[in-house]
DNA sequence: ACCACTATGTAAATCATTTTCAAATTGGAG
DNA sequence: CTCCAATTTGAAAATGATTTACATAGTGGT
């Protein structure tokens, strides 16, 4: 179902003049409307009631009430972030505008995601002898440190290697029963993919967090498969961050919910270390 | 404003029978309760209209319609995952719950955040000579390098230390027009805040990402405050990362305008020289 | 077993929204 | 420039949905 802005995008060419006020008031102000009657719609743009009742219509929804639906569906993320599409620099809008990008990252990445996979994925490391977590460059590396950082307070004996040599060096001393887990964003990283051949030349089982159908995803045994488009504004990042360290997330709660009381008990003392050392609350989140 | 689910939540305890059947509803067929009038709603539970009305105003909600409309709020990534904040294991249900645990993690950040305050950061980092990211911890020392990543591609020299000792010798070789940039999710880091204390001594600004109204804050120069109540299952992680993952792409975003034309350059550099590198189509995210 | 309290439904009343229709405006053709 | 037709808009009536008021049914306690 298309959402309510694009539409209005589309008509606005063959719009009347009270109904362009009224999709100024729509851009501006949705969580006015979202909140307010018809009447109180009409008068704020200057109109009358009907005048609404037909921008509604134009709108595709078959009544008002429809409407503040769906202008309520589009604006999950307070109503005021609708104007942060466009170019503004402004820092409010680039805020806006970044929280738009991660949002829709972060539930484009579910909405695609193979959960059968991520679920099988999460077994073979909970039944890992060790997990060695690959990735090199900006976000690859990142992840790879979040993967080793979460699974080890698991209880899981892990390790992170971002750099290519090491990795090389890392795969040839696995072995069956080690899982090494590789992110690559562009999928296309040569020197991850030789190191992947030699672990799974000892026997090692590869899980690979990357865009699919290309050599890194054809070198894994589990492949769990994220593609994102890349924005193209040079200046504005990228967002497969946030879809990789959903992902990431999701693979430790899963392996922390297999293993259960064993995992439970690694955080237990992690924790009580923690906070031993620090004298802080034992309410903190673990590790700062 | 809380949303209403969690406000559902709240009272659940107190609800009577055909509330209840309601509650049920609400969490299985949100979508069905968004697109109805209360008689079809009503219909559907088995109830009378004056029940969804008395319902709707248990959760705070003024009329049904204000109440469609709180629920068409929630319900932004496909009504489905609604049914997810139960204690479900069932590995869609986790990820369900996952996604609205980011997804309000970075709506609450941004709804709460001084863009003013993180606009004089940027300011102040854009015209650094050194900026030093100081972190330690599992998110912390993860938001320091990434803060190190982003910046160094825009042109600035920084660098990102996450052990303490090291940051208390790199803080004694700061001078005015440095910048530390700290992050401290707890804002408790005793040995983060001597670090602060002997940057300052010798002149460098103190920019701190962190909770308001704590040590690690009170040493700061600009704080940009992130607050957000940690969970409570121990086997599901916090979801602070994303907050401060937010925050920092944030920085470097005003970072990189506030530059422009430098920072871009510098970005085309480091791109130009890692696809030569990697015989890669240029199209490819910065850094894999 | 009765009382008091709460929960629920019926029916009336109210309120918001929509439809109808007429007036005003606009754009074009003579 | 003026008149006509088409389109836009608003006022008022009509409709339809939601809420209120009140009565009844149910529940738990004494």
């Amino acid at each position: 179902m298309r959402d309510i802005l694009s539409v209005l995008q589309d008509v606005e060419p063959d719009l009347s003049k009270s109904e362009r006020i009224l999709a100024t008031l729509l851009r501006g102000e949705a969580d006015f409307i979202v909140n307010a009657g018809i009447t109180d719609v009409a008068e704020r743009a200057g109109v009358s009631p009907p005048t609404v009742t037909r921008f509604c219509r134009r709108l595709g929804c078959e009544s008002f009430t429809s409407f503040k639906v769906q202008v309520a569906q589009v604006a999950f993320a307070g109503t005021r972030y609708l104007q942060a599409n466009a170019t503004s620099v402004a820092p409010r809008d680039v805020a806006d505008s970044l929280l738009i990008q991660l949002q829709e990252a972060a539930t484009k990445t579910r909405e695609t995601l193979d959960i059968d996979a991520a679920s099988r994925a999460a077994d073979v490391i909970s039944n890992a002898g060790l997990v060695a977590a690959f990735g090199a460059g900006g976000t690859s590396s990142m992840i790879a440190d979040e993967m080793q950082n979460r699974l080890f307070r698991l209880g899981l004996r892990s390790i992170s290697v971002t750099d290519h040599a090491m990795q090389l060096m890392q795969a040839a001393t696995l072995s069956h029963g080690d899982v090494i887990v590789a992110s690559s964003v562009s999928g296309l990283n040569q020197q991850l993919v030789r190191a992947l051949e030699a672990g799974k030349t000892y026997g090692a089982t590869v899980i690979a967090l990357t865009r699919p159908d290309r050599p890194v995803s054809a070198m894994a045994d589990i492949t769990i498969a994220i593609d994102l488009p890349e924005g193209e504004n040079i200046l504005r990042p990228s967002t497969s961050r946030y879809a990789y360290l959903y992902v990431t997330d999701l693979l430790a709660t899963f392996v922390a919910m297999k293993r259960g009381e064993e995992s439970r008990e690694s955080l237990r003392r992690v924790k009580h270390q923690l906070s031993n050392s620090r004298d802080e609350d034992d309410k903190e989140a673990l590790g700062d």
